[in-house]
RNA sequence: GUGGCCAUGGUGUAGUGGUAACACUAGAGUUUGUGGAACUCUCAUCACGGGUUCGAAUCCCGUUGGCCACC
C-alpha cells in the first residue's frame, strides 16, 4: 500500500507512493478538506486541474446531515463528490474536541476562541469510556468507535480513521493521559469493528507531554493499522505554539513504524508543511487553503494576500500570482482588481476562483517539496522558500 | 439686503454643560482533523476667533462657508 521512493539524508523526510483503490498518491501530499462530501465553493469538475491527489471528508458532519436512513442508502463519497480519486474520512473524533473542550476552554482559557464558543452555545459534548454524547439543539446523539467504523464503511472512503479523543492544549496531564488511554482502547475497538477492506489509520495523542506522546506513538504504532496519524496538534491555534508542534512531532513520529504512511491531522500552513515533512510526515490535511480562499485571502510565493479585503487591490491589474499554473491565474487570467470587486459584491464565484488558486498553490508547493527531497535539496529549498537566514 | 437653519474623522450621522459614539471607507491584525464567518486595533486639537463656566461639540458674540424663506 505504501512504498518509500527516496529518503532525505539529513532529516526524516521521504518521498513515497501511497496506493489506494482509487489511485495513487505521491507523497508528501496535501489532502484537500471536503467535510460535507464537497470542497466548499467548488463545482463538480473543479478538483482535477488543481493537482489535488486526495480529499478528506468528515464522518461526524455527514452522519448528522444524512441520518441513519441517508447513510443506509448512501451511494458513496466518490459518486456523491464526483471525484474518482482517493478519499479519506476523519472519524468524528475531532468533533469531540471542537464541539467540546475547545468551546468549554473558550470561555476564557483558550485565546481566540470566543467567537467559536459563542457560535454554538447549544452544542455540548459528554465523553465516557464507552463513547461520546453530542448534544445539539436539545437532542443527544451517541457516537463511538463501532458506530464510527460503520458510518465510515457506508461513506466508502479509501482510507478511514480510528475514533479518538483529542485532548486540548489546556488539559492537564491527568486528563491528557485519560484521553490518550481512551484513544488507545478506541483504536483497538475500531480495528476490531472494521468489517470492510478499507485501509485504516490509527491516531496518536498525548498532548504536550513528551512521555505521553511517545507512549501513544508506541502503543498505536504497534497495532495493525495501515497507516498512522498524529492527532491533537494545533500549530498556533487553540492557544498552542509552532514550537509545541515541532516538539510533538519529534516526540511521536520516530516511534511509529517507518514503512507505513504518516498523516498530520489538521495542519498546514506553509512553514508547518516544511517542518512536518522534515519530521517524517507523508500527508497533511488543513482547512487553511479553502477557508481563507472564501474569506478573500490568497496564497502566493510571497505569502498571503488579502485580495478580498484590502482596498489597494481594487486598482491592481495583475493576476493573483504571475507564474501560477492554476485555472484562475493561467486559464482565466483573473486580475486581482476583478477578484477584489467580486468579493466586495459577495459574488460566490470569487470564492470558487480563490479556492481553486489556493488548493493549486498548496498542491504545487508539495510537488516542489517532493522534488527537493528526491534531489537532496530540501533543506536549501526550505531556507530559500521561507526566506530564512543562513 | 433682512430673517431663520446648519457646520463633528475620508464619507454619512449621533451626541443640547462633565474631555467625543455609530455605520461605511481606509490601514494593520486574528483563521490549522471547515465557520460560504466572525472579530480586534488604528485614523476627529467637534469650521475659525473670542466670551461665560470648575468644566463647552453643547450656552453667548463675532467671522467664514452652505441651505431655506422674504424683499
Amino acid at each position: 500500500m505504501f512504498e518509500i521512493l527516496s529518503k532525505d539524508e539529513r532529516s526524516a523526510a521521504r518521498t513515497g507512493r501511497l496506493t489506494t483503490e482509487h489511485g495513487i498518491v505521491e507523497t508528501p501530499s496535501y489532502v484537500v478538506v471536503g467535510t460535507n462530501a464537497a470542497v466548499r465553493c467548488l463545482e463538480p469538475g473543479d478538483l482535477p486541474g488543481t493537482k489535488t491527489q486526495m480529499v478528506i471528508a468528515n464522518t461526524y458532519h455527514l452522519w448528522r446531515e444524512l441520518g441513519e436512513e441517508g447513510l443506509r442508502d448512501y451511494p458513496g463519497l466518490h459518486q456523491e463528490m464526483g471525484w474518482s480519486g482517493p478519499i479519506m474520512t476523519d472519524s468524528g473524533g475531532f468533533q469531540v474536541f471542537s464541539l467540546g473542550a475547545a468551546r468549554e476552554h473558550g470561555a476564557g482559557k483558550v485565546q481566540g476562541m470566543e467567537s467559536r464558543a459563542s457560535r454554538a452555545e447549544d452544542a455540548m459534548v459528554r465523553v465516557t469510556d464507552a463513547g461520546v454524547y453530542f448534544v445539539e439543539g436539545g437532542e443527544e446523539h451517541y457516537l463511538d468507535a463501532e458506530l464510527s467504523m460503520k458510518i465510515q464503511e457506508q461513506l466508502g472512503a479509501d482510507i478511514i480513521f480510528a475514533f479518538d479523543e483529542p485532548s486540548s492544549p489546556h488539559h492537564d496531564r491527568d486528563y491528557t493521559r485519560l484521553a490518550m488511554e481512551r484513544t488507545h482502547i478506541w483504536a483497538e475497538r475500531s480495528l476490531a469493528a472494521k468489517a470492510s477492506t478499507q485501509r485504516i489509520y490509527g491516531i496518536t495523542q498525548g498532548g504536550g507531554f513528551e512521555d505521553l506522546r511517545r507512549e501513544s506513538a508506541e502503543a498505536i504504532g504497534a497495532m495493525p493499522f495501515d497507516g498512522f496519524a498524529i492527532g491533537g496538534s494545533f500549530g498556533t491555534s487553540f492557544g498552542s505554539t509552532e514550537t509545541q508542534l515541532l516538539k510533538e512531532l519529534a516526540w511521536s513520529v520516530p516511534f511509529l513504524p517507518e514503512y507505513k504512511p504518516r498523516h498530520l491531522l489538521g495542519i498546514g500552513r506553509v512553514a508547518d508543511l516544511f517542518n512536518g515533512v522534515l519530521a517524517g510526515i507523508d500527508t497533511f490535511d488543513c482547512v487553511i487553503p479553502t477557508r481563507e480562499a472564501r474569506h478573500g485571502s490568497l496564497w502566493t510565493r510571497d505569502g498571503r494576500l488579502d485580495i478580498g479585503g484590502k482596498g489597494k487591490y481594487a486598482e491592481d491589474g495583475g493576476v493573483i500570482e504571475t507564474d501560477c499554473g492554476c485555472f484562475t491565474c493561467a486559464e482565466r487570467g483573473i486580475p486581482r482588481r476583478e477578484l477584489h470587486a467580486m468579493f466586495r459584491e459577495k459574488n460566490f464565484e470569487a470564492g470558487r476562483l480563490a479556492t481553486i488558486h489556493n488548493i493549486y498553490f498548496f498542491n504545487d508547493l508539495m510537488e516542489k517539496i517532493r522534488g527537493a527531497i528526491s534531489s537532496g535539496t530540501l533543506a536549501d529549498f526550505k531556507k530559500e522558500y521561507l526566506k530564512e537566514g543562513p
